[in-house]
DNA sequence: GTAATATAGGACCAATTAGTCCAATTTACA
DNA sequence: TGTAAATTGGACTAATTGGTCCTATATTAC
C-alpha cells in the first residue's frame, strides 16, 4: 500500500449522498450540496467517484442492495410470509412522519425524473423492480401454500400487484396523503389477497 | 380592443408547453424548450406569461381541469359506473405505447418532483388528487348502489385504493414495466373490488 | 529521506439557466 | 394619421452548473 490513505470513509460518504438523491432527486442535488454533506472538497470528490453520474449509479445499486435485503430478512424473519407482506404495506404509512421529509422510493423517483432518457438508469431500475418482485413472488408462493392466499391466482400476478400498490402508497405518500389514508389503503389491500377466492 | 391583437393562440400555446413538462418535468424543460415548442419569442413568452413557474402552475392546473373533465364525462357515459372503474385502471396499460413515451401523470410526477419543495404546487397537486378521488367517489358509491361492489367497505376508502393503484400502474409504466402486466395487474385490482364480500 | 498518494483550496472554464431590457417593426382601430 | 399594443431579435445579467487543473501540504510505506 503506497502513498496517503484515504480520510474519509467512501461507502459512509456514498451513503450521505444516497440520502440526499432520494431526498432532491438527481438533478435538484447540486456539486456544491453533494460536497457540503459528504464533507470533502471537489479535489476528493473527483478523485474518488468520477463523475456526479457515476457517484449516482452507484447509489442507486447501494438503495437497492440495501432495499433488498432488507426485504430479504423481512421475509425471513416475520412470523408468516402473509404477516410480511402486510408489514410491507401497512408500514409505508411510517414514511409520512419520516423526519426527512417524503421522499418515496429513490427507484421510483428515479424511474419518474429521467428513466426515460437514460438506458443505464432505466436498466438500473428495472434490475432493482425486478429484485423487489421476485421477493414478493417468493413470499406470495409460500402464503399461498400456507393457505394464507388463495392460489386461483397466479403467483406473478400477485406479485406485480404487490409492487404497484407499494409504489402507489410511495407515490401517494409524496403527494400528501395522510396517514389513515395510506393504513386504510394498505389494509384493503392486504384484506383483499386474503379474502379474495 | 387597443394595438395590435395576439398572433398566436395562447391557449393553444400552454397546451403545448403542458405537453412538455408533462413529458420532461418542470426542471429538465428549459425556456428555450418551451419556446422552440410553442413557436414564440422569448418576448412574447414573458409578455404573456410571466414566468416559467407561473406558466408551469397554469398547466398544472390546465391538466387537472382536463382529467377531471374526462373522467367525469368517461363515468357519465359508461355503461356502468363499475366499467367506468375498470376502464380507468385498465386503460393505463395504453401509455406503455404512447408514441409520446411513458410519461405517467403530470401530477403525480409534479408530486414526485418538487411538491416537497413548493407548497403552492403542493397545494395544486393535493387539490387534483382530491378532485379524481372524489370522481372515483362517485362511481364506486353507485357501483356499490347497483351491487356491483360490496357495500361492506367503506367508499371513500375504495376511492383511495383506485387512486393509489392508479398512481402504481403510472408509476409501473414509467418504470419500464410491460402492457400485459399492466392490464393483468389492473384486471386483478377490479376483480378484488368485484368478489370482495 | 523518498516515492506515492490524499488532501484542501482556489483559479478557471464553457455552457446553460431564467429573466430583463431595448430597439425596430408590425398590426390593428379610431 | 396617430396611438396602442404585440411582434421579433438580440444584447445583456447574474448566477449556477459540472468539471478540470494546479499548487501546496499532509500522511503513509518502504
Amino acid at each position: 500500500m503506497l502513498g496517503r490513505p484515504r480520510k474519509f470513509d467512501e461507502n459512509g460518504a456514498r451513503e450521505v449522498a444516497m440520502q440526499l438523491f432520494w431526498a432532491k432527486g438527481y438533478e435538484a442535488t447540486s456539486l456544491s450540496n453533494l460536497l457540503a454533506a459528504m464533507g470533502i472538497s471537489k479535489s476528493s470528490f473527483y478523485q474518488t467517484f468520477e463523475s456526479k453520474h457515476t457517484l449516482f449509479e452507484q447509489c442507486l445499486n447501494q438503495y437497492r442492495d440495501i432495499l433488498v435485503s432488507t426485504m430479504s430478512e423481512g421475509l425471513a424473519n416475520a412470523s408468516t410470509p402473509m404477516m410480511f407482506i402486510k408489514h410491507a404495506l401497512v408500514d409505508v404509512a411510517n414514511d409520512t412522519n419520516d423526519p426527512l421529509g417524503r421522499r418515496g422510493c429513490l427507484m421510483m423517483n428515479t424511474a419518474s425524473e429521467f428513466s426515460q432518457r437514460d438506458s443505464n438508469i432505466a436498466r438500473c431500475v428495472e434490475a432493482g423492480i425486478q429484485a423487489t418482485r421476485d421477493i414478493f413472488l417468493q413470499a406470495v408462493k409460500a402464503a399461498q401454500a400456507d393457505g394464507d392466499i388463495s392460489s386461483n391466482t397466479r403467483a406473478d400476478i400477485l406479485a406485480d400487484y404487490l409492487v404497484t400498490v407499494v409504489s402507489g402508497l410511495k407515490s401517494q405518500v409524496k403527494a400528501g396523503a395522510s396517514r389513515k389514508q395510506i393504513i386504510n389503503t394498505a389494509e384493503y389491500s392486504v384484506r383483499t389477497l386474503q379474502e379474495m377466492a
